[in-house]
RNA sequence: GCCCGAGUGGCGGAAUGGUAGACGCAGGGGAUUCAAAAUCCCCCGGUGGCAACAUCGUGUCGGUUCGAGUCCGACCUCGGGCACCA
């Protein structure tokens, strides 16, 4: 007998698919389409096994449903813009492009090896000018459609290096390289105007049925669409323009327990007063130099700078709040000013307390539901109730006394809107999304500024607007912004000399909208109508949780973009269909640190028994999501080098549901292998087994039953479930003593089960056992109804809810038989001691529950 | 800090509100073998018991229900996201 060589077989199944175009995908207007996509990966030089966990879950839906039937698109590309080649570039003194394309070319070797379905043929990285220029084609267009404009935005800045830090590289407010304090500074950047569209990206939520609810909603907190009011306070001899303040409140049911007015220090009237006020200036600057990242902001101790000014009350002139600006108040959100009511919000009840300001409490827990209410004046905690929870109101202005916190609000902004204190207002938390980077690697904005012209888009037939070449990161900065060069160019206006923009665009643009270029990836346009037509929408989308905002936000926000300037049918303004967030490979992180304290990180296989290869002890850091910069990563390649491509690919599958993180330890890929080898055994065995047998119909029972779980599992995405079953219907293969026709109807069906995981084992067992054609184009085997159900069935008997005794009935027997049945037994007798059940419920098929 | 998840044997996990622990790993025992590898078979949550069986048990505390891993409330721990990592 031959033993199973994954070494052996799997180039030869791999070069059998390619020759036969088995996965090239065509339209063909006969057959349902499927189009399958995977979140494309970041080149980054090897594949690790997040990315085979990942791209075999696509695997397997993409197979199932060519085998139920469908024209399957799974393609695949490469999101190939992006920091990390340009720190390789600085680091190593390569070519950000070369770079790049040499990881593809390597993580293209490793792609092919794990025999994936995918029609290569519509292959393109997101760096390719091919790509960009289509992309800067529809920059022109969403440009002409008023959907980018350009606004002052504030941005991390490295003093030292001279240069945009990206969040990631501010690490406690200093600079990764430099180790200088960040500070904030304002540049002109381009946007998107995602804002507008705030209202259709919630409400669609609804509709996506097939997305997963966390995801959903994720995204409407982020969107955080909110009823307000907004009002202004009239400063008290303000500054020249500065009589009034705008506050936007949610509550403004609270304006009684008013006690400050915060202003974000970038907001006007702080800027106005910092000129005056040494010390204000301080202040503010002291604020700015933290990083722009919201979480920073958040996490930072709460400050404020007493400004002076005072504000009149808008329900009674008598009464002054001071004016104080505060470090936790955006000015992207709202009006960049608050009313701070302290017995209400637990930060501003924080900073009331440390400025020593009045605490009001405005409303109390209800009648008979006080509890162990502490007054927040009087030390106890906020209070913040939910606001459909019903409540006290002990200084209320509208409604009545008693009432939920949604009510309230809503008599307030009546009330308000009546008395001429403001208005209702909607506001939502998304900002415009900012798209410009000052850095090389990226989609060249195709735009020229011109002194007489302004700002002008570059002509289409000029596109693509094509990154030099000759560059250097010899100093830190923007490289295109001291070309020699490339910067000078005529106005597509006026012909006038004039200068390119250097700004390149956030790589989330590139990846916004590449599932829509793989319907037609050499179009001439940014899609082809027809083919846009006919593949989209994406029917699976697949792809990790930590993009269950911004990335699929911006892909959603695109489509409808790209809709409206004709590049994609209205029925495609919802990109994805159905979406699955798989989770993700965690691995433990090590850890040594440079002679400054900083941490340096070090992969998995260059640590043995805790130790580097120079003996250096390493800190071992709690399991985490996987990542280039951790350096916490598993190199597949060598799993695949040792048991093959198949077996990687089940193990990956095995185990964890789809959703949920798994942490990758070596055990179990042995058990994988070993699983496989016994398949492929007992497959051997099939044509040598005796014409005659016994219990035929048992194993093909089981077999119809195996055919119905499996594939629920994979329609279900519970791969670890199909496997589970995989496993157990191969035991029972194993022990059966059936004929030679039973045993080669079930190893096949068993292939053809197998096949959307393990294609390569798959095709040789079929090619083994006389299968038509290959598996990889067979239909999918259907279940027998007829055999999924069993004559009779074992109903546990509980006692008070704790299953006693069991008995076995046939399936269709009617209740009260059941009941008699179940009183007999010993088990209930014992417990009744003569006397009757208090109740008794029978589910028939499922349980009896005797209660005494 | 805010938003969203997840917690079940030694381990990964299974379980339409209905027998908790399927399946796999590790472990123990056995068969085969001169021996080993490979393979095959059996056992395998804790406690008590020779056993039958009893009892406890799904992060913690409380609730709903005839019945809760599953539903509700509070908390703890871990993970993801927080707009320039991708």
């Amino acid at each position: 007998m031959s033993r199973y060589s994954a070494a052996e077989i799997e180039p030869k199944w791999q070069s059998t698919w390619e020759e036969a175009g088995v996965f090239t995908a065509t339209r063909d207007e006969s057959r349902p389409k499927y189009y399958v996509l995977e979140m494309f990966p970041y080149p980054s030089g090897n594949l690790h096994i997040g990315h085979v966990r990942n791209y075999t879950m696509g695997d397997v839906v993409a197979r199932y449903k060519l085998a139920t039937g469908h024209a399957v698109l799974h393609p695949m590309g490469w999101d190939a813009f992006g920091l990390p080649a340009e720190n390789a570039a600085q680091e190593r003194k390569v070519h950000p492009g070369d770079w790049t394309y040499a990881n593809i070319d390597n993580m293209k070797s490793q792609f092919a090896r794990l025999g994936l379905s995918l029609d290569w043929s519509r292959e393109f990285a997101t760096c390719d000018p091919e790509y960009y220029g289509q992309q800067q084609a529809m920059f022109i267009d969403f440009l002409e459609k008023g959907l980018v404009y350009r606004k002052n935005a504030v941005v991390n800045w490295d003093p030292v290096d001279m240069t945009v830090l990206a969040n990631e590289q501010v690490e406690d407010g200093k600079g990764w390289r430099s180790g200088a304090p960040v500070e904030r500074r304002e540049l002109t950047q381009w946007f998107f105007r995602i804002s507008d569209y705030s209202e259709e990206l919630l409400d669609a939520l609804d509709r996506l049925d097939e997305w997963p609810e966390k995801v959903k909603s994720m995204q409407r907190n982020w969107i955080g669409k909110s009823r307000g009011l907004q009002f202004a306070f009239s400063v008290i001899d303000g500054p020249e323009g500065h009589d009034r303040v705008e506050v936007y409140t949610t509550r403004p049911d609270t304006l009684l327990g008013a006690s400050f007015i915060g202003i974000s220090p970038d907001h006007p009237l702080a800027r106005q007063l910092e000129r005056d006020d040494a010390d204000l200036a301080a202040f503010n600057a002291e604020c700015r130099r933290m990083g722009t990242s919201e979480e920073e902001m958040e996490k930072a101790e709460k400050k404020g700078f007493d400004t002076g000014l005072r504000v009149r009350h808008p329900f009674d002139t008598g009464w002054e709040l001071p004016v104080y600006v505060a470090n936790f108040i955006l000015m992207d959100y709202g009006t960049g000013a608050i009313f701070g009511c302290p017995a209400h919000d637990p930060r501003d009840l924080e900073f009331a307390r440390k400025y020593e300001l009045p605490v009001a409490t405005v409303f109390a827990p209800a009648m008979g539901e006080e509890g162990t209410f502490i007054l927040p004046e009087d030390g106890g905690p906020a209070y913040v109730p939910p606001k459909p929870e019903t409540v006290r109101y002990i200084k209320g202005f509208a409604g009545d006394e008693a009432q939920t916190g949604d009510q309230a609000i809503n008599a307030a902004i009546a009330f308000c809107e009546e008395n001429g204190v403001g208005h209702g207002v909607t506001k939502f938390r998304l900002r415009d999304w900012g798209l410009s980077r000052q850095r090389y690697w990226g989609c060249p904005i195709p735009v020229v500024h011109c002194d007489s012209c302004g700002v002008v888009p570059e002509k289409k037939e000029n596109l693509p607007v094509e990154l030099p070449r000759d560059i250097d990161f010899d100093q830190p900065g923007n490289p295109l912004d001291r070309h020699p060069t490339w910067r000078d160019v005529p106005c597509p206006a006026c012909g006038a000399s004039a200068r390119r923009e250097t700004d390149t665009m956030d790589t989330f643009v590139d990846s916004s909208w590449y599932y829509a270029r793989f319907t037609s990836p050499r179009a001439a346009t940014p899609t082809d109508e027809t083919d846009a037509r006919y593949w989209m929408n994406v029917d699976q989308y697949i792809g990790g949780v930590e993009h269950a905002i911004l990335h699929l936000l911006y892909s959603r926000f695109f489509a409808r973009a790209m809709n409206e300037c004709g590049h994609l049918p209205d029925t495609a303004r919802e990109p994805f269909d159905a979406l699955f967030t798989q989770g993700m490979v965690t691995h433990e992180i090590y850890q040594t640190r440079d002679d400054q304290g900083r941490p340096v990180y070090h992969f998995p296989h260059e640590v043995t028994n805790g130790r580097l290869a120079d003996g250096t002890e390493i800190e071992v850091i709690p399991s985490a999501k996987m990542s280039k910069s951790k350096r916490n990563v598993v190199d597949p390649v060598a799993i695949i080098e040792r048991f093959g491509a198949d077996t990687a690919r089940w193990f990956v599958l095995s185990d964890s549901p789809p959703d949920r993180d798994v942490e990758w330890t070596d055990a179990g890929a042995e058990a994988a292998s070993k699983f496989l080898g016994r398949v492929w055994r007992l497959a051997q065995d099939v044509p040598g087994a005796p014409e005659q047998g016994e219990g035929d119909s048992d194993l093909l029972r089981e077999m119809h039953r195996a055919i119905h779980d499996v594939t629920m599992g994979i329609e279900s995405f519970g791969f670890n479930t199909s496997v589970a079953r995989l496993y157990a219907f191969a035991n029972t293969f194993a022990k059966s003593k059936a004929g030679r026709a039973a045993k080669m109807q079930a190893m096949r069906t068993m292939a053809q089960l197998m096949a959307p995981m393990t294609p390569h084992l798959a095709e040789e067992i079929w090619e083994m056992l006389g299968g038509e054609g290959l598996i990889a184009q067979a239909d999918w085997p259907k279940a027998d109804e007829a055999m999924l159900v069993d004559d009779t069935v074992t109903m546990p008997i509980q006692i008070n809810g704790k299953r006693r005794t069991e008995i076995e009935v046939p399936k269709d027997m009617d209740k009260t038989e059941i009941e008699s049945l179940a009183l007999a037994t010993d088990a209930v007798q014992k417990a009744l001691a003569g006397g009757e059940p208090k109740k008794l419920i029978v589910v028939p098929g499922r349980i009896v529950n005797v209660v005494v």
